[in-house]
DNA sequence: CACAAAAGAGCAGTAAAATGCACTTTAATA
DNA sequence: TATTAAAGTGCATTTTACTGCTCTTTTGTG
């Protein structure tokens, strides 16, 4: 899951639940100016940041294996 | 998934894959004193920080629903 | 269209992540 | 035990994330 697509993911889970900018950036104890960044694309959180975020939305970050697919 | 689950998830895969510091830190185009302190504890990496060093041992950031489980 | 709420963005200050260099500590093994 | 590779750390610098304030743009609803 790259950069764009963990933008998107986050966004719509967050439009999914009803949930305003404003709402969540209280929610996860991360500044409103933050979150507007980072789901307009201008941002490179830390770890903590997109941590609280996706905590507040109901989620929990993980690590995948990636498989070698041949044929994408 | 939390911050030390992290740490030690990507540790340990990084030793299963045979690979040091050294190694994943040029694999992955991140600084060897980056790599160091965010192994030892010591950091708050940024996502991309954590992306690059997750695509070198072969890992994918992805999100994962949390469930409400009554009894833990 | 008119209005209001929500989202996006410029600017500047503060905090902290990323980095390089040099040194210390730990662990493996000859 | 001596040697060496790997891992961990202190310090200083550079870069950049986080934040607040203010203003603009977009979206949606009457």
């Amino acid at each position: 899951m790259h950069f764009p697509e963990m933008i998107k993911y986050l966004k719509v889970r967050r439009e999914m639940l009803q949930v305003t900018q404003e709402m969540l950036a209280e929610l996860a104890g991360v500044s409103l100016r933050t979150l507007k960044q980072f789901e307009s694309g201008r941002g490179n959180p830390t770890l903590q940041t997109l941590s609280k975020l996706a905590d507040a939305l109901g989620l929990e970050l993980t690590f995948k294996v990636k498989t070698l697919s041949v044929n994408k």
